[in-house]
DNA sequence: GGAAGTACCTACAATTTTGTTAGTATACCG
DNA sequence: CGGTATACTAACAAAATTGTAGGTACTTCC
């Protein structure tokens, strides 16, 4: 797991490519809490410990530095208000907002399956 | 953050809620391989090590336990020829082909987004 | 004959991810 | 006054994920 041939640099964005860029966008949003977040804030504007509740688990470390790399990545707009105590609201930008549709799309895919899923599962 | 209200036995799947199974089956769908094993396989049937060298840089340890994940909860087909050397190949079943229709559409909708993306980014 | 390919599994080790605790400045509630 | 809430960060610890090395049983290619 060393070295890979480098990606052309005018090769198209490719997914299975180890060193493709697209990779780790595609981690980012896949992660564990990024796509809950998206699924989460899709369509609305939470404060940070809002969406810290809404996904129930999250420590507040896992939760700041993922929305971080998620407002690095153009997805999430974070706005802060200057007052004290703090408050920090957070929305999902256009393209966030494209990214949320899929990824919610995805996750109530899964809950709707739920049944067949259980049902076809091999208990170990 | 030890212990949240179990969900009721008759309730919707919900992947917010921290207990809920569909959050489980979700996490499988989006791991770091699970995603790319689902796009590398829609539609196909490949060999173990086509698998493999089709992502580039899985382990076989974790080529392997994912697959096995999948298969588990019944996304992924795998039949053994019994020869020697061995000679196996996996496929996905009908649900497994929906979940990679999804994912493989959030991976192209990244691809596809790339440029935007990595202009709104935030270099660190 | 020796090397490589096949589809894994099993220890063991390294790496990465995640959690925990404490701290900050101030306001509001009882 | 004491406790709670807010949105974090830093330091440290624990846990989960991932990688590495070696073995298997046999075949094909050089």
């Amino acid at each position: 797991m060393k070295d890979y041939p480098a990606p052309p640099p005018g090769a198209a964005p490719n997914v299975l490519h180890p060193l493709c860029p697209s990779r780790q966008v595609l981690g980012m949003l896949t992660s564990r809490w990024g796509a809950l977040i998206l699924v989460a804030l899709a369509g609305r504007t939470l404060r940070f410990s809002q969406v810290r509740r809404e996904l129930g688990d999250v420590s507040e470390r896992m939760l700041a530095q993922t929305l971080q790399g998620l407002e690095a990545h153009g997805m999430v707009r974070r706005v802060a208000h200057d007052v004290v105590p703090p408050h920090v609201d957070y929305s999902l930008t256009e393209i966030g907002e494209e990214a949320a549709a899929l990824v919610r799309g995805l996750a109530r895919w899964v809950e709707g399956r739920m049944p067949e899923i259980m049902g076809s599962r091999i208990p170990k």
